[in-house]
DNA sequence: TTGTAAGCGTTATCAA
DNA sequence: TTGATAACGCTTACAA
């Protein structure tokens, strides 16, 4: 069933039914009730590929997501939910593209394929080609997280340098002088993941600043790792009397392995970062930390978009969130010897 | 830049690059290697509306996915992330439908206006009206989990009667004789959700069968609900000495509720249930538990889809997985007054 | 207020 | 072995 058969069951013409369905064009009242009741009853809706093909645009958006081999985080799966929801919100579909490179065949055919209008990325490095390649197709895209050419891009990013670095600065205030960053893993950092750089680059300064002593460790994405990454931190670094992680799945690690040291938070040991409020929440005792909101952020990408698809002349937007520190029972004043 | 850009600069008609393309008709190796040759200069890559518009198929699966208000299990998320990368083999898109009633809209357009060759179904109902809606459209769809008519249809599971009826026999011989199931919420299971209606018939049947006491609770989807239960547990039904849990996203929870409680596993209380790899793994100690393959149901889904697209007169297909019970260190005998 | 007709970029039929 | 041409279903000038 197509337009025309709509046309001839309400004896107009093809045109007159399409500006009828997109308003495009003035229709008299009688007629237009006439071709909603024959789409009604034939519950008709226009071909998407068609429409695509003659409008040059497909009203979806393309989104990136982390291969599955590294399971992913409480945060992406937030992102993707989010996104999604959020382009439903304003009729656009969204298109899966795995990353990796196993799979760049499939982005490869979204992009040249022109099967989307626009892109959100996720999983940003400071320096990604994928973002080049965008560019150098020409297809609008924005970014969760940023590349280190930030300036005349569209992003929506958290600040984990300044989101460090409070939370260094609270520890330091109160009293004490060994702290250590929990990263994430090794790879991501080695890789130029921004978050992770980022992190280290507000633990060391802020540390700097303080005058105190800072130990920073990677620490792989899950619980396992953490566990083992308390235990090190322990036996190599007996001062340290804190942590500030940005490795949320690595949280119940980190609490098991605190517990099986015998170590009470805070009383002998504080823990801050950054992490979804669940996560904070379901530490024990609940922990000190900012809360990334994915979903304002999700939201905002999606926002950020389809504006730069309906002008695209409009100069970059970028949004930088710096949410407060949420503070729970998991710091307290340095333990005196 | 298209077909005719391509056609025009390798000196050949349109049809003769399409057919180099498609390999649909013989092209002598000289033109087919001076066509190549330009579109990889170019890096063209057709039109995928237009081909679409025109060979009727999009090569695009739809897959909704559950409301991301309430939060996205691993298991759904390790469904998406594997059915994604196996579509993206078999050089398929995804596109992502919300569910959820206020997505109504985003499903229709995608179903009517033929945005997909088929569907994926997750987070399925016994009785479903999203399966009923596809069959009502003709839309091929495969489905992980079944509705109650799972007859003719294609469809992935796992069989949660048999897992959790060969949990409690499990229980039951090393000398448990009452014992809880810990399900899922209180609303999924009232809303005829498969997995936590058949964990229900299978913990029933099983107790029956072995002439033991079961008693069976809801528990919200996540670890605040999984203590809560474990402590409703201790106090109105002090006799059970051993649960079974087909609630992943509560076992942190239980875990916590067990200890506070003061209650050591496996010697006072034995736990089991269903779960993927890594939360079974994650327990403390290692959890007695059937794992779900969500990497190979998310592929074999895939696998029946792009079956179901190829001939559309095959018989229906569909796959039950009974992963064995892995056993690990969280069961033991029950504890002697 | 409505209709006619061209064209979006493909694929496939028919001819050569 | 290749080319011309008619669709696919839609939107939108241009006419009436």
């Amino acid at each position: 069933m197509n337009i025309g058969e709509i046309a001839r069951r309400a004896g107009v013409s093809r045109s007159t039914v399409s500006y009828a369905l997109t308003g495009n064009r003035p229709v008299s009242e009688a007629t237009r009730r006439r071709i909603q009741a024959v789409i009604d009853e034939l519950d008709y809706r226009p071909n998407a590929s068609a429409r695509a093909l003659k409008e040059g645009r497909t009203r979806t958006l393309g989104l990136v997501i982390p291969p599955a081999s590294q399971r992913l985080t409480d945060m992406q799966l937030s992102f993707v939910a989010t996104i999604v929801e959020a382009a439903a919100d304003a009729d656009f579909d969204v298109l899966l593209s795995p990353s990796g490179d196993e799979h760049d065949r499939s982005f490869e055919r979204i992009v040249t394929g022109r099967r989307v209008d626009g892109f959100i990325l996720m999983e940003i490095r400071l320096d990604d080609d994928r973002v080049a390649r965008l560019q150098q197709r020409g297809l609008p895209f924005v970014t969760i997280g940023r590349t280190s050419e930030a300036q005349d891009m569209w992003w929506v990013d958290i600040d984990y340098a300044a989101l460090v670095s409070r939370c260094v600065h609270h520890l330091a205030d109160l009293g004490h002088r060994h702290i250590s960053l929990v990263n994430r893993s090794t790879e991501l950092v080695a890789a130029g993941y921004g978050p992770g750089r980022r992190a280290l680059t507000g633990f060391t300064d802020a540390v700097a600043e303080r005058g105190i002593a800072g130990v920073d460790v990677c620490c792989g994405d899950d619980a396992p790792a953490g566990e083992a990454c308390v235990e090190r931190l322990r036996t190599q670094h007996p001062e340290v009397t804190a942590l500030v992680t940005v490795n949320e799945a690595a949280l119940p690690g980190i609490q098991r392995g605190l517990e099986r040291a015998g170590v009470r938070v805070p009383r002998d040991f504080s823990v801050t970062g950054v992490a979804a409020r669940h996560w904070a929440e379901d530490f024990r005792p609940p922990m000190t930390a900012a809360e990334v909101p994915t979903h304002d952020m999700g939201a905002q990408a999606v926002e950020l978009l389809l504006e730069r698809l309906s002008t695209p002349s409009a100069p970059p937007r970028h949004v930088l969130h710096t949410p407060p520190v949420s503070l729970r029972a998991s710091t307290g004043p340095v333990p005196t010897r």
